[in-house]
RNA sequence: GGCCGAGUGGCAGAGUGGCCAUGCAGCGGAUUGCAAAUCCGCGUACGUCGGUUCGAUUCCGGCCUCGGCCUCCA
């Protein structure tokens, strides 16, 4: 059984095989930080977060490198606007996207390069490109050949004609070719820069990630993923740039691409305005609801973003959870997960599959009356939610639900005010107090074993 | 204009040439003092028009609708 990943490169689902097995290399275009990421940003960040954990069942060693762009002219635009130094800016929302994605139960990366802790690296690279006749430098500017490289437009499927014809961009006058892309650009005084050949300034955007990944992965690496958005014209541009760097070794050799949010069917994105923070969706929902609703469709697929899609994923995984409270004093046995997870996963990261089958387990265990085969469900149950990177917290925190306070002394004693009505058999007092219970927002269960549990009311 | 993707039951969302997705919501039953939870059961879903086929939601073609990239964008 292998794991099948499509490649937008080639257009179609393949057996995945790492160059190296004892070190598989990945590398995923991290956010720009200069403001708060919004849901649809964190998709990509999930997405490869759950393959990164389905590597690492596999492969002993797997080097997960995910960067933050901290110098871009936005950035630059933020600071001048605020009238501080951008540092202020990239280092305050750094921490912050670090907050919110350990909150959707993402794994630190193994590498988290900043790309302005990379310089050196990149004009040693644009150094090699003009070297190599790639590129040259024009007004202060270093710009990548794009006719140097015959095979520019594989990834994106685009001829150079077709992105002429259709640039809606004034084409620089200093550019030899119309395609042709910046990797170095000169910065004036009271722009953020670093000395270079082609004196003060500062790099494009394409050239981090490619500098990056041949400090922490090498030339070729296994998979390089991101937004769908980012096909063209950045990864198109990476490919070009890396491919001609390194005298034609190929430069990733799987592209995976996520699809969008959309919101009323729409992309949500910062310059429609239409986005949802992972910050203010963090204030109604725990996190796990909200990467239990990114997973909910398969990564390559739009999906459409509502309070809708919250609740439903929230009351989902309070089912599961349930199971999990009621075998809570049963140690769950040590086991893999099912064998039909790892299947729908292995199937290019089909997680609405693998949610079937942790459906399946949660019935399972529902059903369950043998102490042991308790145990044993649980454990399976865990494991494939570790592959999913959920239904790993205590049940009980997960029900005390941390987006709403409640008084849980209150409660218990007015539990145990109805039990002692019930015990008496004064079902209307006990009716009375349960409707009391009600009221708080809290909602009452009788369990066959006499005791009482609470949770909170949607 | 070029390139790409999508249209599945109330909602979300997989998938397949003939049989079941799954979850949420709803309905009926079991259970419960009543509930809740759980379990069992239920709803003749595949944009449209043709074609291929014994048989198509699934393959082919046309059409309609929606969205994305071509500019910063996950």
């Amino acid at each position: 059984m292998s794991l099948i990943l499509y490649n937008t490169l080639t257009r179609t689902k393949e057996a995945f095989t790492p160059a190296d097995p004892a070190r598989v290399t990945m590398y995923v275009c991290g956010p720009t930080v200069y403001n708060y990421a919004h849901i649809g940003n964190a998709r990509p960040a999930v997405v490869f977060d759950v393959l990164f954990r389905l590597l690492q069942a596999r492969y002993p060693k797997v080097v997960y490198a995910r960067n933050y762009t901290d110098v871009d002219d936005k950035i630059n635009a933020a600071a001048k606007e605020q009238n501080i130094a951008i540092e202020v800016i990239t280092r305050k929302f750094m921490a912050v996207y670090q907050e919110d994605m350990a909150a959707l139960g993402v794994l630190t990366p193994t590498v988290e390069p900043c790309a302005t802790h990379h310089i050196a690296e990149m004009v040693a690279m644009i150094e090699a490109l003009v070297a190599k006749g790639h590129a040259y430098e024009a007004e202060g500017h270093v710009l990548f050949n794009v006719p140097s490289f015959e095979g520019y437009g594989q990834l994106s499927g685009r001829n150079r004609d077709d992105m002429i014809a259709g640039a809606r961009v004034e084409v620089a006058p200093y550019k030899k070719d119309p395609a042709d892309f910046v990797l170095w650009k000169p910065s004036t005084p009271d722009l953020p820069g670093w000395d270079s050949p082609w004196g003060r300034g500062r790099p494009g955007w394409h050239i981090e990630c490619s500098a990056m990944i041949e400090k922490h992965l090498g030339e070729t690496i296994d998979i390089h993923g991101g937004g769908h958005d980012l096909i063209f014209p950045h990864h198109e541009n990476e490919l070009a740039q890396g491919t001609c760097a390194h005298g034609g070794a190929p430069y990733a050799r799987v592209w995976m691409h996520n699809g969008f949010l959309t919101m009323s069917r729409e992309k949500m994105s910062k310059s429609l305005g239409n986005i949802k923070t992972v910050h203010e969706l963090l204030a109604d929902a725990p996190g796990e609801a909200l990467r239990w609703a990114l997973l909910s469709a398969h990564y390559r697929q739009p999906l459409d973003w509502s309070d809708e899609t919250v609740t439903q994923a929230k009351r989902t995984l309070d089912g599961a959870y349930r199971a999990l409270e009621a075998v809570a004093s049963i140690n769950a046995k040590a086991t893999q997960a099912p064998a039909a997870m790892l299947e729908a996963l292995d199937d290019d990261l089909n997680t609405p599959r693998a949610m079937a089958e942790i459906a399946a387990s949660v019935k399972a265990l529902n059903s369950a009356s043998d102490a042991g085969e308790k145990a044993r469900l649980k454990g399976e149950l865990l494991a494939a939610g570790a592959l999913l990177g959920v239904l790993q917290q205590n049940p009980a925190d997960w029900f005390a639900d941390q987006t709403k306070a409640v008084d849980g002394a209150q409660i218990e004693a007015l539990i145990a005010d109805r039990n002692a009505a019930r015990k008496a058999r004064d079902f209307k007092e006990a009716d009375r107090l349960r409707t009391a219970i009600a009221a708080i927002g809290v909602v009452i269960e009788d369990r066959p074993d006499g005791t009482t549990k609470w949770r909170m009311a949607e």
